[in-house]
DNA sequence: CAGCATGACTGAAGCGCTTCAGTCCCGCCA
DNA sequence: TGGCGGGACTGAAGCGCTTCAGTCATGCTG
């Protein structure tokens, strides 16, 4: 195989094939589109012929503009690829939606974000997608914009609910209750919480009372909201649970949030962590300090990614389905490039899968 | 902003604002595309009357079969995107690719390989890319095949040159011979070595004879090839070498193949591991069964990749360069893209960083 | 043998845009 | 006042393909 692009100019074209089979062109498109519509010895020498030719098949591009299909769905992210992947849980939910996806023919195309929290809106307006889909944008990202512009039609994971798109949601208050609600059962009385990004501008630290309230990511909102209103509800006051924001979501970050967390004076003796990752973090952070995680610190994990199976301790965590979100997205791209209408929002279900990272106040 | 794609077949072309206005369709394009061309009064009158009448911009296809340049890169997977994600590796590297194509306003198109060891050949001929980049593709992915068909042109990351492509690469072999020469200067004289896929077929196991030899993979080879050619070398006949070869790249296959690994008799004081991944789960394994690294066995890895320096004990590794691999290809992507003959292969340097997980023999 | 359904193939009209050779007009200079 | 340069805009030819209404034999039915 060459890979020159010398003649790039002069390729071949349904045209050429036509012209030298002796047929007419829509023959030729017939013979690669409705093998039914000619017969098949026809057929047959269209594609030798094609072939000798160094004809491809019909060029993508064009075939698009007159279908009026890019048989392609796009995937915005809110953030650079980098800090994107370095949560399994994306990648999970991605190559859920990629094999359905890919199952139909269709590609994808990829729309890191940059600081606005999303892919930057010229970017969006030149995708060749005939669907987008959104994972965790905050919820005033710029690129929703452009897509609306273009009047494409929008699945949204773990976003509000924008009028006419079509959503798949898992119940991440209520996975949050379960957490905080479990930790409370086991005796604990002092907390604290680990987060991803409460807002898209790349900082990490304590999080002061300001970035609590009014968070921008619908996820960040719900898991803090549900970990921070059942402790209230449980006489634990808000303002007392020291809350670390980090900038992304990976374990040295959680690792750097969890020593700060966990040097706070009292120590708390139970960590809601926003996700897997950064549970994985505040397990190494205890050990650096020396602490033994259940016995001086439980620690809670969100998302129940194959690891927390694993890790040491195995993590007591809030399981959502991950891939099932990926496959439900597909599908739901699927059907509205099919002309559906966007269903009623899926909502995916949770539970708390209890291992060893947690145990009884001591 | 509604979502809704009630008349996606009736939405304003070019024709229609240039009617709206009285001008003419090209007065209008270039509005969008030649400023300079037209007084700036009227541009902000098509302007305002386009958004007026709904319309975003140039349809992405039109515009790309008029110029003849989709402006997006295929971005070709050995594997599914989970299992490709697992290893934080490839997350640096495509985010390298990303941002620099980003930086240009090319979009990116996933294509996520199967159990051929690449993506379909029929979802490569129909990608809309001008330009196509494959990573770690294994030697004969029908992929490939499909590109050269296409006489699309091609950059190759971590492969065998293919005439007519470029490529960036990396020293692999001489990485893996620094990470075996270290060892060896360090007293060690049992080793076991913990590899990633060797061939395409997702197995997970002892390497056989046949498997180590003819292997699919570049980098496997190389690496694999390194150590064990080091070895023998300084005396140590590969055959009593134990090599693992997992069929993936993640902590959890690691740890499997390390404790298999760990578990021979007599024990290797030391392993070679093929990815970070991989070793961290080897640092895991060690841990499991009671050994302490690097005093009970040493532990060296190959990438860099960040969380290297934070592990317990930081990790011993081969450094490449990954971001940079990923900027380089890129870079290439668009170079071609423009027209520019393939250069010669880029070549990244490797070298050993020393860290906490190997020691002297005891 | 007329009539007609069927299969095989074609002509031509788009799909929505870019681009380039013009055309036209205005103002300026000699 | 005539000539001319240049800015502003336009006409029309594609880009490579799909699709649909036909056309035209062919063979079958009654």
């Amino acid at each position: 195989m060459l890979f020159v692009d010398s003649d790039r100019r002069r390729r071949p074209t349904l045209d050429t094939v036509a012209a030298a089979v002796g047929v007419s062109r829509a023959t030729v498109s017939n013979a690669y589109n409705r093998p039914d519509q000619l017969s098949s010895s026809l057929r047959e020498r269209i594609l030798e012929t094609a072939r000798s030719l160094g004809y491809a098949g019909p060029d993508p591009v064009a075939r698009s503009l007159a279908t009026r299909s890019s048989a392609a769905v796009g995937f915005m992210l809110p953030q650079g690829l980098s800090g994107a992947f370095s949560d399994p849980a994306l990648s999970i939910v991605l190559d859920g939606l990629a094999s359905t996806v890919d199952g139909h023919d269709h590609s994808l195309v990829l729309m890191p974000g940059d600081a606005t929290g999303g892919p930057r809106p010229s970017i969006v307006a030149r995708a060749q997608a005939d669907v987008m889909v959104a994972y965790s944008l905050p919820d005033s990202a710029p690129a929703l914009d452009a897509v609306a512009a273009r009047g494409l039609p929008l699945v949204v994971i773990d976003q509000p609910v924008l009028p006419g798109s079509a959503r798949v949601e898992v119940q991440d208050y209520l996975g949050a209750t379960l957490a905080a609600s479990f930790l409370l059962e086991l005796g604990h009385t002092s907390f604290g919480v680990l987060m991803f990004s409460l807002h898209p501008d790349g900082v990490s630290g304590p999080a002061s009372v300001e970035r609590r309230s009014a968070v921008s990511f619908r996820v960040s909102r719900d898991r803090l909201g549900g970990y921070l209103d059942t402790l209230e509800k449980a006489g634990v006051k808000p303002d007392n649970v020291p809350v670390w924001e980090a900038r992304g979501s990976d374990r040295e970050l959680g690792r750097l949030g969890a020593r700060w967390l966990l040097t706070r004076t009292p120590r708390p003796s139970a960590l809601l962590c926003a996700s897997d990752q950064l549970a994985f973090g505040a397990l190494q952070a205890a050990r650096d300090l020396g602490l033994t995680v259940p016995r001086d610190v439980s620690v809670v994990g969100f998302d129940d990614v194959p690891e927390a199976a694993y890790s040491d301790p195995p993590l007591t965590t809030v399981r959502q389905p991950l891939a099932e979100k990926g496959r439900r997205a597909g599908e739901l791209a699927l059907k509205l490039l099919a002309g559906g209408r966007p269903p009623r929002p899926t909502r995916l279900d949770v539970s708390l899968a209890q291992r060893d990272s947690t145990a009884p106040r001591t």
